[in-house]
DNA sequence: TTTAATTACGACTAATTTGGTCGTAGTTAA
DNA sequence: TTAACTACGACCAAATTAGTCGTAATTAAA
């Protein structure tokens, strides 16, 4: 439940693995498909979605790859989701390219969704790849102990922060 | 791509009925059904759902139905995902009940998997059902987690703009 | 005490989405 | 020419989500 896209985590391997290269020198899906163990084709796919979107830049031919072409800590999450997954849209209504919904016209949660959705996008949005990247363990945020109070309130467990 | 769950939907949809209800007034989920068009089963079992989780009291037998019996002002999205549809874990290593990920121990992501993981969950706990609920059109500006939780220590209610 | 209206819930099927593979073509360095 | 790459559409497989069915339990009212 609530899964990810897989597409995602293989556009993050291959986003963290690139990082560490210097600037110009190529990565192959070969070499992160054999480094991580990610299915080839379906890393190959992702890379180029990646390179659709600016993300990286591709090299074809023998000698060919990949290389990151943008500033990992300037780059929201949100743009990759979109590159690798498309736009955040999380119910059929809205952006009906496909019918739409058939509640539509009786339902009464078009807008609360509608909200949800403009604050999810806030989220990924508000998230950098290089914080989600390097972010070893806790941050101490400054929301962290009202977000304990509420939890608290609400009669629930704090998760164990590393 | 990146929709939500319909349980949500059919909660939220029953929850914001439910809203308008006087204090002890019973809904049945034929109303919900019948007023919005979702399917009986379905949204039948959202709401024992929701009253597993003891957001709304079930009331058995003819006459019977459901209520609420939270302040959906201070209840956090993310018990109602966490009752619709288990708890957020957005990769298959984060929870290894059912074996875990085939790359766990050669994948480079995982902390950052747990990151995110971590970041949605608090997202969601910061966000309160009645918020989503409310805002019809846009908030311009969305009062932050803090000013909430003070506003809700000090007994304060959460002015329901309808 | 019967009936009708309701919740409760497990098992099942259908529909949709996601994940992964295959085949083939294009590009380029050696 | 060949080998090592990217590019990409079509396809198949697996998993998840959505919805249905059958049946039981509960309760108010006839
Ligand atoms: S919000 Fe209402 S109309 Fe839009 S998809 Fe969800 S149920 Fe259908
Ligand atoms: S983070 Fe790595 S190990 Fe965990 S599920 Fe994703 S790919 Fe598998």
């Amino acid at each position: 439940m609530n899964k990810i896209n897989r597409k995602l985590e293989y556009a993050l391997i291959g986003l963290k693995h690139m990082r560490s290269k210097q600037p110009g020198e190529l990565t192959t899906v070969k070499e992160i498909a054999a480094t991580y163990g990610c299915p080839f084709e379906a890393t190959s796919k992702v890379m180029q979605s990646l390179a659709a979107g600016g993300l990286v830049r591709s090299e074809q031919g023998a000698h060919g790859g990949y290389q990151l072409v943008r500033d990992l800590n300037r780059l929201p999450l949100y743009e990759v989701l979109e590159m690798v997954v498309g736009p955040v849209e999380i119910a059929k209504c809205l952006h009906q390219v496909d019918g739409g919904c058939e509640l539509r016209g009786s339902c009464n949660v078009i807008s609360p969704i509608e909200n949800l959705n403009r604050k999810l996008i806030e989220f990924y949005r508000g998230l950098t790849v290089g914080e989600l990247l390097e972010g070893r363990g806790f941050v101490a945020k400054p929301q962290s102990l009202e977000l304990r109070d509420l939890a608290a309130h609400a009669g629930h467990e704090l998760a164990a922060v590393e």
